[in-house]
DNA sequence: AATTATACTGACTAGTTAGTCAGTATGCCA
DNA sequence: TGGCATACTGACTAACTAGTCAGTATAATT
């Protein structure tokens, strides 16, 4: 006879087996890209028969799809929020910077995942699958970047920079702290607490960031500890 | 008998088709990780027969690893040639960034490579074979870079930031750029010719660098070295 | 002419891998 | 009570994948 191991209540809406699924799928393909993720480990990790992920998702390609399709709207969703804000050009820079920042470190495995993707397409061909955010997500967040980051320079907030560089800086600096473990540990040692780390890359970011593009400066990003 | 197992002599010229096969696999490896990789596409992309991978690596693994050792060195030789100049900390940051900067641009598969064996481990545990560059390559680059950022605060040329995190973010705005290729595209759009944009993008690394190290920024930060 | 070292190949295999399919278990509504 | 939908499973498979091995071709050396 079957063993029921969940229990007898479960909801009815969304099966937890699926979320878990989706949970350790984002993990998978996030370690080891789509090509070298394996079906049969996404549902060892999230404790299910393999033939389950076939249930609730087609194939891998469709689960993969809806992890991508997962992350950009959070994405979108906090940073819009940020530069959406009424406020200085260089308040509001900041305040992105902040979320996208806290984005990041609260789901490492999102730039993972997306550092993956990007990897694994040669010169100016790009993902497909890539592709398919750059509409809904991408292309807004980075054309209300421009428009910020313009304004400010037109009040003499900013100085006067490469605008489309200024935005692949500024996410440089976010991300890459959280896609290069082996440099970072090897840089600063283990022994330091990640929750400690994590603060003073933020301060470094910011920092770095209102050094190179303010053309003053207040306490905010810039104050020593 | 089948005793091939190389014994001392490795005087010898090296076959056209082993160094084919070392190339197809850079980019094989670069762009789909360790795990996704196929050493039948190699092969193909080689316009070898499958079975000569074995025959001159004898594993995937060892042939992985004879492409990770050849563009650590590489590297290392580049950076360390700027790094060793005698010459101000300004000057040596600049050259620094400069060769750091031509070698990605040169090569963008080292990059993807790189960043393919960080992503495909967890938290602080590290990749086992980016450990083994770390020590003989890394270490020294880091080391020597941190020594030069110290030299360049105590003597006023830069400002008094976190050594640490600024060779990060330093790494961050050199590499980041030639691992996002769709980013890049998404924002510039493909009509810009390959060469210009990286003419362009040297100029904004060397400008952000610049304004946020340097305590007095001549003109220096956007010439081409 | 015989030996040897090096470069290379075709045929094969054991172990994976994504995906199928027929069927079971359970809840729910009429 | 029966019918239907949802969640889930075991047994299987076709295609793939790294790696083996016995053997060939050739050029240099003895």
């Amino acid at each position: 006879m079957a063993l029921v191991v969940e229990g007898s209540i479960r909801s009815r809406a969304e099966p937890a087996r699926r979320l878990a699924i989706l949970r350790a799928a984002t993990e998978e393909f996030a370690l080891k890209g789509y090509a070298g993720a394996r079906t049969e480990g996404i549902a060892r990790a999230a404790g299910v028969k393999h033939t389950l992920l076939f249930y609730h998702f087609k194939t891998k390609e469709q689960l993969y799809h809806e992890v991508l399709e997962e992350i950009f709207s959070t994405w979108f969703e906090r940073v819009s929020r940020a530069l959406d804000r009424e406020a200085s050009a260089q308040e509001r820079l900041l305040t992105y910077v902040n979320s996208y920042f806290d984005f990041i470190a609260e789901c490492p495995l999102a730039p993972k995942l997306v550092q993956q993707e990007q990897l694994c397409h040669q010169g100016s061909e790009g993902s497909e699958r890539l592709r398919r955010m750059a509409e809904p997500y991408i292309r807004p967040v980075q054309r209300k970047l421009a428009t910020l980051l313009k304004e400010g320079i037109s009040s003499g907030e900013f100085r006067d920079l490469d605008v489309e560089h200024c935005i692949h800086s500024i996410s440089a600096l976010v991300v890459f702290y959280f896609t290069n473990n082996l440099a970072v540990e090897s840089l600063e040692g283990v022994d330091l607490c990640p929750q400690r780390r994590i603060k003073a890359r933020r301060k470094a970011v910011l920092d770095f960031v209102s050094k190179a593009l303010f053309t003053v400066t207040n306490g905010r990003g810039s104050r020593k500890a």
